[in-house]
DNA sequence: GATGAATGAGAGTTCATTCAT
DNA sequence: CATGAATGAACTCTCATTCAT
């Protein structure tokens, strides 16, 4: 079978995934009309058609590919040196980054998922398999002495993964980043500090 | 008085605006059909338009609505006795009993705050004095011993709040609610313990 | 049978009539409503239909109406002095005096009786009325010898009746009343005088 | 070449045009629905939203259209033989003829001006133009020695004007249109002729 | 493959009309 | 008699989707 074609393809569906969530995040799905993601790429409506059938699986598409790529890079966002505060920033910087633009097609995927039960599944199994990981990271800084040997460490990623959501929130309501991260920066060293 | 501020008008006013928020918490804004509001109520279309004059005025009387009562009662929330890990899990409760059924259409409100600049600044305004108020809290809890002095207090409240607002994101997608108690109690614990 | 009441009754349905038209005339039939129509009296909704049983039938009410009162008042324009010029002059006055504000009524009154048949009949009859009389005035001119006797007194006064009429679409135009008049008695002027 | 005013383009929109003359005329503005207009053409409503924003939109063409119509002939109408008996039968033929069909729909226009002030003064500035050019026509009549040197040339011509519009208004209540003619006849061959 | 004109189901909104009070 | 809350048919306008070119 011609691969360039279908590597061709493969770009071209990529191409519109990218101004999808972009225009989904601008406007909502809803009001998101399939004309305005063709005008981002200077493509016509029905070119859309021939990579997606319809706009319910074009937007399925992209929490696919959203959910790939975390899968992809959630790797490496813990582990670092021993200076946790220091270490969180870090964390916070690198979880912004990857997220780059997604929050609010993120707000628009948990919207959906209360109606749609695939897209529910599909981003229930994404947060465990992030809460998976961040769990292993708070068991290595219980392991590494950072947090009390009888803290429920599924418990605490859970805890820290909503964190991080409730700020996405909150960057949503125009709070700077610069306030979100120190939130996120001092809930971390009170963990670790206490009140000791 | 003004006929429309009469008792009974004000009360039809209430029950549309309680099964607009039913409403929209199932199907999300766009999805809601005026019609589906109305027959929740035995009404017919045409009698919203008698109180609300359009879709998007009813949506913007919910804010308001949902703001005025976190408005009424966001006191007490937090001051209670000094065994902090039992208090958190009745705070828990209090928020959760308070937002009854609310979370969905807050999320719709985060999203639609991002096309509507009123609406952003409203939601805007009452983050800041759920802050406030949060923030009041952490300050006793930090007078009280519980917290070391030199957290910031301000910082913390906003991390609690994005907390507590990241569980609501849990919620929808699905996660028990005694898994996301557990969570924020491990939290609180965590923070007031720290790693000693 | 209650006499009272019937006269209360008639008054009623005079008022509503006389606030119909101006309603028709500011607004059009189509989009005037009802409650419009009420507002003007301090009425409600309702109480039109206790006197009329339809909008069709309150508008129809109103053509009757009209009718009526050119029926009533159409005698006297024409016989005066023997000074034509001057006399053209007093003519338009009385017409325009006697149409007060019927001017865009009647132009609702012209579009609708294109749809409605007893409309177009009733109106048909009315100009056949206002001609007639028309029709006696000229000849009696012809008689006094202020226009030729081979004059077809018909038709002239059929073109009279029309260059009012169109006087009247000017003046909805928002040509002033004073060029309208001047157009009025220089065209009987003119006719008077001839090229001699 | 912008697309919009492509070839293609621009012949659907004048059908539409034509097609929803049609129907304002039959129906009137407000009673005739989109898809009335449409079904004329064998289109689907919604393909008259691509050519026109809004219902308003529609009509505000056509009252271009006609004007520009309007424009483009309104020569030639008046200079003729010396036979002025004669030429007033042609003179209204012409018009007539020019006019065709259009007389329900410039009665829609007249009535909507009263409300839409843009079409207001496109009507007013039409009636100028006209204007100006019936009084050039009487003014060449007044050299040629057909009517008196002490004629008010521009009054006169907006009685003209005003007679024909009422010879419109007569021919919608259904007076046949050989009637009409010959009032206007008339009253042109009194004008010459006067009473002498 | 790509286009964009055409479609038509569907949603928001209006308002004449009804009727319980 | 009078009211005005309620109704729902009807209309405008939108936009996902199709398909001939």
């Amino acid at each position: 079978m011609p691969k360039v074609t279908s590597m061709y393809k493969a770009e071209v569906k990529e191409k519109i995934i990218r101004a999808a969530i972009d225009s989904f995040a601008q406007t909502g799905f809803d009001r998101t009309k399939m004309e305005d993601i063709a005008k981002r790429l200077g493509l016509s409506k029905g070119t859309i058609y021939l990579y997606f059938k319809s706009k319910e699986d074009l937007f399925l598409a992209i929490c696919e590919h959203n959910m790939q790529q975390s899968d992809r890079e959630d790797a490496g966002l813990f582990v670092r040196k021993d200076n946790i505060a220091s270490d969180a920033e870090q964390i916070y910087d690198n979880i912004r980054r990857r997220e780059q633009g997604n929050d609010r097609v993120m707000l628009e995927m948990v919207a959906e998922s209360a109606r749609n039960p695939k897209l529910k599944k599909a981003m229930y199994e994404l947060h465990v398999k992030v809460h998976e990981h961040v769990m292993q990271a708070v068991k290595s800084k219980i392991d590494e002495g950072f947090l009390r040997k009888d803290v429920d460490a599924a418990s605490l990623a859970i805890a820290l993964v909503a964190l991080y959501d409730g700020l996405a929130v909150n960057r949503m309501l125009g709070i700077s980043d610069a306030v979100n991260k120190k939130a996120w920066v001092t809930m971390i060293k009170t963990m670790i500090a206490g009140s000791s």
